[in-house]
DNA sequence: CCATTAGATTGATGATTGTCAATCTATATT
DNA sequence: AATATAGATTGACAATCATCAATCTAATGG
């Protein structure tokens, strides 16, 4: 089912040419990152780079399970906003969304966030 | 000794009430952020959401303390350019410039690194 | 079938950003 | 003092971005 994020032209997954959780490569501060390393990351990175969409990640997490309409009021942004957000966020394979009746449900991929950390330095 | 991005108006540490290594908040898996949070976590995301500064970090990670002269060349970018990286990482807290002689020194400055892992929902 | 509701899409606007040429400052060398 | 070198600063420009009003799509309820 397509919602949001979902519209890539390629059939890549999430973003960049693995799965949310594989290993891919190693922290930043191992080894000088390829250019290729480094625009993957950047791009993740920056849909993490923006304070609503920080706290949209959080209450994600927090409620395990939200539709749009549980977010505009928090995040004090209107509709076509909120939209924008959860399509960047889940482009960026950070949340995955899906269609449900009218809702669109938004839940958070952990292992994404664990692969940024990891390649951040992760102990 | 004053160093690029060591111009900043207040007197504030590296960016943000707190020292770099000090705790300040939990992983924003655990609890909604706060606007504040949301606000100073993004303004360290956005410096290092760029593939640039992404490369230019993980050098200076593995030379250990490296001069700008060392920057240009692996990272293809003109001397105003990584003057403007460096700054940027500088006024984020995760590198620190010590000027010696005639050139300045960089070095990571890893507890800045591990706070935004810790605030990504670090273990 | 019509009205309503959730959310995606489009288009426009103001702000921010990455880049470099030109310039300036400070240090080192002769 | 004159020259050279490292790097910071300024100014300009193109590209990207966050935001919202308006519109469109799809699903629900009468």
């Amino acid at each position: 089912m397509i919602v949001n994020g979902t519209k890539r032209s390629t059939t890549r997954s999430p973003a960049g040419g693995r799965g949310a959780n594989e290993l891919c490569c190693p922290p930043l501060t191992d080894a000088p990152m390829s250019a290729q390393e480094s625009d993957e990351l950047a791009s993740i990175l920056t849909a993490l780079a923006d304070p609503v969409r920080l706290r949209l990640l959080s209450i994600v997490a927090a409620e395990g399970e939200t539709c749009s309409c549980n977010l505009e009021g928090p995040l004090g942004k209107s509709q076509p906003t909120i939209s924008h957000h959860t399509r960047l966020l889940a482009e960026a394979g950070l949340i995955r969304g899906e269609r449900r009746g009218k809702w669109t449900w938004w839940t958070l991929v952990p292992e994404r966030l664990a692969l940024v950390r990891r390649q951040l330095g992760g102990a």
